[in-house]
DNA sequence: CAGGATCCATATGGATACTG
DNA sequence: CAGTATCCATATGGATCCTG
């Protein structure tokens, strides 16, 4: 199997780094593949994050259809982020990429 | 099965963004995926990228032992880069990453 | 051919403070 | 609780020119 065969390969993993890169954006999405959450709760969880930075995110991958935004409750405001069913697809890939990063983890990190 | 149970696979996704992360890094690991490529090979498949930029990216993948660099042939120098058996080991996780984002190409990208 | 050197543009994310 | 607004630091990658 030729990865970049027909010259679309790349452009492929560079769409799909788009939603998957930077610092924040992967780690949003395995939090999600666990289930909804709120906002202040990916907050705690993805310690450091700022809410502007976690907003921004979450904006970016509503608007790649990755996951959306309900009110669950009004003043105090709730609000829930989840996968949409497209989202959830990249589940798989999610648990790949971890799978692959433990044992990347033992064979060049371990040697350090 | 619960992707950050152990609070550890977030951790774990930062690590592999950290070398297919970036705007060149996966296209590079994923032309590698073919078989070695010589420095101008590289360059020119990545339309766009200059020297300078790539060759900081390829020494950042060296670093992280996922390619190698060897020299062929001297004056005129050949260099040819290529995966090592650790990097390799990557190509499955491509796969993945490319199949899903032709899917996601369907989906969302093909919607606008 | 395969870079190194230098300087520079922009994107990304952060700090801090404030709000319905 | 879940943001917004404003301003700012730094990282990333790029342009251009040079070299063994």
């Amino acid at each position: 199997m030729q990865v970049t065969s027909k010259e679309q390969g790349a452009l492929v993993v560079a769409d799909v780094l788009e939603i998957i890169g930077g610092k924040w954006r992967g780690l949003i999405l395995a939090k999600l593949c666990d289930g909804p959450k709120r906002f202040n709760e990916l907050k705690l969880d993805l310690k450091k994050v700022t809410s502007s930075t976690l907003t921004k995110e979450l904006r970016h991958l509503e608007e790649l259809k990755m996951i959306e935004r309900a009110v669950i409750q009004e003043s105090p405001i709730i609000v829930e982020y989840r996968m949409t069913t497209h989202g959830s697809s990249i589940k798989q890939l999610i648990y790949q990429i971890i799978e692959w990063g433990l044992e990347h983890r033992k064979k060049v990190i371990g040697e350090k």
